[in-house]
DNA sequence: CTTGACCTTCCCATGATGGGAAGGTGCAAG
DNA sequence: CTTGCACCTTCCCATCATGGGAAGGTCAAG
């Protein structure tokens, strides 16, 4: 199986492929006598499992840990549950981060006219003329 | 007002504020005859108007935008709000992203049992063992 | 006049991905 | 066989916003 045909049976890019191997997430794929890549269907599996991981927003470090986890026939559940957990909590920081920027823009959008005057609350809030826009 | 001053006064760093002046989102800074940058408070408060942005999680270019805006004292206040709402509809789906991460494991998390044994959900959902893991 | 805190410019690194150039391979049709 | 096209290889560059650090100049207090 060519890089092409392994990165349309697991969504990973063949550009990404390649540089999963450059930077070790992946071991070095088996070659042919052209030079050419040349992947099975374990392979495939594992490319799927990192999809699925980068996915849920994984960096690739966790996405090694992930992966080593999951080689280790004698992990702790407890190990992954730990590293997922992490995850859930680093997500849900982001995820406060993004809601606090949104409901403060909702608030001043609110009370911006949106017409043709030049007066805005959101500029003047930017501007630093303290809040009278009180929802 | 040195940029160390200009940097502390407006909570952008002495290496941010040379950089936005290098993509022209400022304009050049005055010079001493020393070569140094000098900096007065209608600098800071542009400088403080772009922190506040940013802290919003406008792009850069959003922040050149919103000060051209700023500047242009015959603008529709319609202009503003409609990249306001745009930002916060971008927020939106970043959030949404992030939530359908967090949920899905949150999901396998509470299902995995988290102890000294291998077996693990997580893991399984990740090498696509599609879910026996209902909550 | 020395010292230490500041400033200058310049280059490099991050994380994850894409773009593209230059050149080699593989396969099917002519 | 040869041509053509789709694919592969490696290598370099760009993104976005930020930080780190080196080499060298400046300022103010002691």
């Amino acid at each position: 199986m060519n890089i092409g045909d392994a990165a349309r049976a697991s969504g990973v890019s063949a550009k990404m492929i390649r540089y999963y191997e450059d930077i070790a997430l992946l071991p070095p794929a088996a070659r042919r006598a052209s030079g050419y890549r040349d992947y099975g269907a374990d392979d495939v599996h594992r490319l799927r499992f990192v999809r699925r991981a980068r996915d849920l927003g994984f960096s690739i470090e966790e996405v090694r840990e992930l992966l080593s986890l999951w080689h280790d026939k004698s992990r702790h559940s407890g190990d992954v549950k730990a590293l997922a957990s992490r995850h859930i909590a680093a997500l849900h920081s982001r995820i406060d981060a993004l809601r606090n920027m949104a409901a403060t823009l909702e608030t001043l959008v609110d009370c911006c006219a949106g017409d043709s005057r030049p007066d805005c609350p959101i500029l003047a809030d930017l501007s630093g003329d303290g809040g009278r826009c009180p929802p």
